[in-house]
RNA sequence: CGCGGGGUGGAGCAGAGGAAGCUCGUUAGGCUCAUAACCUAAAGGUCGAGGGUUCGAAUCCCUCCCCCGCUACCA
């Protein structure tokens, strides 16, 4: 029996699981459940990964041990995985015993051999992106990668000596076309391996960080993030524990990741590996993003279109089958209520639905609900027969190179074939002229191969086609073979269209757009402000205790002002003009009672007055001494 | 040359060396079994520009242009 094992990355745990993780956890489900039905043994692994700095933090602002956050994160991500019907075979955390385990002996071993070593590092260190730089990675002494400022930092770590591997990797990826997939992301790794490769440094000192697993040759570190979650795909089919499972199952089949994550699994992972002495994976595979109106989804840009949302507003099959649909894996591609609709309506309900619908309600008004017998096929019949009996095997050829939004777009165009043929052999104008053969034939054929087609789809939507099986009374095995072979409805079969599949969607109820901003309108000039109108502005004179460029902005301030009855924050645009220590003191000008506003993780009370000129601004203050707290008008 | 994504009929997108395709929309027609659905037909494209390779280029190579994200900027 061929096997087939896949992986989704472990997620990270600092987010709410988002599109992006669902996405790539139902391509491993959807590909796992296809390849069960083609007679495949499947391992399908998912997990969290749950070290680190960014961990530790996000958990000490939660006012929670590292453990505490990283388990109530977990129960998020099983919860949405259980309501997105992901049948996952081992959810592992890098937090088990049995990972740690593992890391321990792989961190030992390649210690004992030489690969790890210690050294002296002198470098810019990212906080957030837990990244070291050299001096000339920098760009205007930021991060290059984030942008964001980087603190100088000294010291002691163990390297691992991945310099060494650099033109055997170089070389496996060239005699194995399909390790890193698509084509464009292994140029990307091999373009990043033309360059000589750094030694990775794979330990922070737990003085530092303590949240992460010690190095078993020096406890006074703990293993970086990265070094650690990776093994995880070994572990969990039992390296070093499970002699026989491990055997069976590694090398994985394929990677599922990220674009964002490609090398780290094409360059430190089989590097990794060919240290250990085990045999790389064999394809690392690396979707697209999910573009949300243009942009790169992320939580930062808070546009994230919850998963649970989507579920519990379209569906978990419609999601499902939508998210799929509408990538071309490798790609990116775009993101809108108003797509998710469109998807919907024209390919599950006007077409797939309403074929089952149809055929359904014609067996019941004409034949009382039994499945007639196909007696007198003639071209048409034979037509369609042949390519439903071809059709599995093309989907899952699709399938098997990774082209499952055109393995979905060719069942569908099956089953608009289906529906042509309904409307060219007419069956309510046999019915109306008593040709009772002749009916019986159509639909039968059209009930069969709504049976293959319902198959197909199974992987995508497996709710709604168990629904639709038990509508047909069909009872036969999910397999690709039961999908190839016609004639497995028995005729005589009670069967029965209960409810509509997959309702339309009305356009009006949703909002078809994500929220934007709203436009600003420019004021007329003849639009007067009322006395009254005027008088709701509450403008103060507040004093700046306080002023702080805001980290990774190019114009953003964090000012501490005394308002006089009380102390505020607020941000203002003016870094390019001002340097921060020019306000500490100074009496400013605020509009204390604007809609409070989060620019950038911070909230800003109130808005400071400034004067704008072509290229300049200029501060209001006041003139004289007068108390923070006194009201202008 | 900061990194990355993209430019294909009105819209959204697929295709990646051999006759420009899909869905939506539009127009005209058909059907009445079905979820205002389904079916037929028509209009609509110099595949961002220029050059090159080739018997043949949307597809491969070179040069260039444009859009966008990475990068929430409270005046």
């Amino acid at each position: 029996m061929p096997k087939i094992y896949l992986t989704t990355p472990l997620y990270y745990v600092n987010d709410q699981p988002h599109l992006g993780h669902a996405y790539t956890t139902i391509l491993a489900d959807v590909l796992t459940r296809f390849y069960k039905m083609a007679g495949y043994e499947t391992f399908f692994l998912t997990g969290t990964d749950e070290h680190g700095q960014k961990i530790a933090d996000a958990a000490k602002q939660r006012n929670k041990t590292p453990l505490q956050h990283c388990d109530e994160m977990v129960l998020k991500f099983k919860s949405l995985w259980e309501k997105l019907n992901i049948g996952y075979d081992d959810f592992i955390r890098t937090t088990e015993s049995r990972h740690i385990s593992v890391v321990n002996q792989a961190l030992q071993n390649l210690y004992e051999k030489g690969d790890i070593y210690k050294s002296s590092y002198t470098g810019w260190y990212c906080v957030p992106d837990e990244r070291f730089w050299t001096e000339k990675d920098l760009v205007d002494g930021n991060c290059p990668d984030c942008g964001r400022k980087v603190e100088k930092l000294e010291e002691d770590n163990y390297f691992f000596r991945m310099s060494a591997y650099q033109d055997w990797l170089i070389q496996y990826i060239r005699e194995h076309p399909r390790f890193i997939e698509p084509e464009t992301r292994k140029n990307e790794i091999l373009g990043f391996l033309s360059k000589p490769l750094n030694d990775l440094c794979i330990s922070r000192p737990s003085n530092r960080l303590s949240w992460g697993i010690p190095l078993p040759f020096d406890p006074q570190y703990v293993c970086y993030v990265w070094f650690d979650a990776l093994l995880n795909y070994i572990t969990s089919p039992g390296y070093l524990t499970d002699q026989e499972g491990f055997q069976k199952w590694w090398p994985a089949d394929y990677h599922l990741i990220g674009k964002d994550i490609v090398t780290t699994h094409g360059v430190f992972w089989p590097i990794m590996l060919k240290a250990l002495e085990i045999e790389p994976p064999h394809t690392i595979f690396a979707h697209g993003w999910w573009l949300i109106e243009e942009t790169k989804m992320s939580k930062s840009l808070g546009n994230v279109v919850s998963p649970e949302y989507l579920i519990s507003e379209f569906g978990v099959d419609q999601f499902r089958y939508f998210i799929m649909r509408e990538m071309a894996l490798g790609q990116d591609a775009s993101f809108s209520i108003e797509s998710i609709i469109d998807r919907i309506n024209m390919d599950l309900a006007n077409d797939f639905g309403n074929l089952a619908s149809r055929i359904l309600t014609m067996i019941r008004r004409y034949r009382q609900n039994k499945l007639p017998e196909a007696l007198e096929n003639g071209g048409p019949e034979e037509a369609l027969i042949t390519s439903s009996n071809r059709l599995p095997d093309e989907v899952f050829g699709l399938i098997r190179e990774m082209k499952i939004h055109l393995a979905l777009d060719r069942i569908i165009s099956a089953v608009r074939d289906t529906n042509r043929y309904i409307e060219s052999s007419a069956p309510w104008e046999l019915a109306r002229t008593k040709q009772d053969k002749k009916l019986d034939t159509v639909l039968y054929t059209a009930t069969e191969v709504l049976r293959k087609i319902a198959l197909l789809l199974y992987p995508v939507m497996p709710e709604k086609i168990e629904r639709l099986r038990e509508f047909l009374n069909s009872r036969e095995e999910i397999t690709l073979t039961s999908a190839r072979k016609w004639g497995i409805l028995q005729p005589g079969t009670a069967v029965d269209h209960k409810e509509i599949l997959f309702p339309r969607i009305e356009k009006a109820l949703h909002k078809t757009e994500p929220e934007t901003p709203k436009k600003m309108e420019t004021p007329k000039k003849t639009d007067y402000l009322t006395f009254e109108e005027f008088k709701k502005l509450d403008i103060r004179i507040a004093e700046v205790l306080t002023a702080e460029k805001v980290p990774d902005t190019k114009n953003l301030l964090r000012l501490e002002i005394d308002l006089g009855t009380e102390k505020r924050t607020i941000v203002a645009g003016l870094a390019k003009y001002y340097q921060p220590q020019e306000f500490v003191g100074k009496k400013i000008v605020v509009l204390a009672n604007l809609q409070p506003a989060n620019l950038h993780g911070i909230i800003s009370e109130g808005m400071l007055l400034a004067a704008e000129g072509e290229d300049t601004v200029k501060l209001l203050t006041i003139e004289g001494d007068i108390p923070p707290g006194s009201r202008i008008r």
